[in-house]
DNA sequence: GACTGTGAACATATTCACAGCG
DNA sequence: CGCTGTGAATATGTTCACAGTC
């Protein structure tokens, strides 16, 4: 019965547990164990039951988990209670993808607004919603309440919208611009980049022909 | 003089280094300190110099880092020999993004073929690339001799095309899909998936609300 | 004098292995 | 008996602080 201080390596995983939760439920499994829990998260065992005992005890001993109990208990604890209000900054093809998928697949949020800066975009409708001048940005976030954001904006106006989203009172921005940003220290800053992820590939691809070719 | 086993961490942080270089490179400016590089890259000055030791040493007592042989330095561990090609497979707007994207950000990469299902798609032209059909996928990567690829097909076909860029020969994977897929140990894979990180973002908002009501 | 490179201290994360409980 | 929950062991990552070198 341990409480509080999940720890935040536990917390980047609770998200594949809850989508394994999602598809046993989906499927009618009522009940599961570490082992089938852990198994279809890609994780072991033991990491999983060390991840949700940080939770509270859920399980029963002898006999595993209740799968719905468990969806609900982590749904809180990701704090997934409704649909939480996202806002889109920056509407290229990446942003366009971006709101459809957070539109498409049910994981608990809801596209808020969609923001733009060029004048050929402000006003048309993408993924069921009308695109909104940037000029007008912290009105529209502040007006639906939006705590959380999605940038993907060109590099050199990132560090200005983020500015704005902050002033506005966004406290989570999830970046997928290749710059590194400020933002204070009671904003959370999550930063995506293609060429990052593909440069960490890229060292281990090397590493690999090289142990093929020294050994 | 240290060498060899650069610890994972420090390989996720290389990349942001890079970019650093690469900027001051721009700017003309020849020599540059830890200080100076850790500010750009958003980490601290003593995390720097200990992920640079494992490269060897390459700065001088006093003086600092020549911007130049740094930057060859770090490319060359990142496996950054001319242009790496890259397959992308599933040409939707997130797929179609990422083809632009790497065609336009110079970070060492090219795209060497798109690939998708959809007839409708199969044969158009998309960031000067004609894309071509997902059932000479194991063709089109031999061929091109690609070792690194982009998975951003729907889920349900995922885990098929990845086995198909396994037994091409594709050592590292980058995958945009929402589900966990089966690769063998020698085969590298990065996840990357929206709702995931949009969750992650949600446990932080929620702690912080939490506090500021409790306190 | 100034800045790097690194041993040593600390902090965090993972895994093992088994006691505890239904 | 079987599976959870967790102490203890291990492994990995970060930070400090200063000796070494230009």
């Amino acid at each position: 019965m341990t409480r509080r201080a999940v720890p935040a390596s536990t917390v980047r995983r609770l998200p594949l547990y809850l989508r394994a939760l999602d598809e046993l439920a989906e499927r009618g499994v009522a009940q599961t164990s570490s082992t089938e829990l852990a198994e279809m998260a890609g994780v072991g065992p033991a990491q999983l039951r060390r991840d949700l005992s940080f939770l509270g005890s859920h399980g029963v001993r002898g006999v595993g988990y209740d799968v719905e109990h468990l969806q609900a208990q982590v749904a809180a604890e990701l704090g997934l209670t409704g649909d939480l209000p996202v806002v889109i900054v920056g509407i290229g093809n990446l942003g366009h993808a971006l709101a459809n998928y957070v539109v498409e697949a049910g994981t608990g949020f809801r596209v808020a607004a969609l923001v733009d800066a060029d004048p050929a975009v402000v006003g048309t409708r993408v993924a069921g919603l009308v695109v909104e001048d940037v000029a007008d940005l912290v009105d529209v976030v502040r007006r639906a309440g939006v705590a959380l954001a999605v940038l993907t904006t060109p590099a050199d106006v990132a560090q200005d919208v983020c500015d704005r989203l902050v002033a506005a009172g966004v406290t989570g921005i999830l970046t997928f611009v290749p710059r590194v940003l400020q933002v204070p220290d009671d904003v959370d800053l999550r930063t995506v980049d293609l060429a990052t992820e593909l440069q960490i590939l890229a060292f281990h691809a090397r590493r690999r022909s090289l142990a093929r070719s020294g050994a």
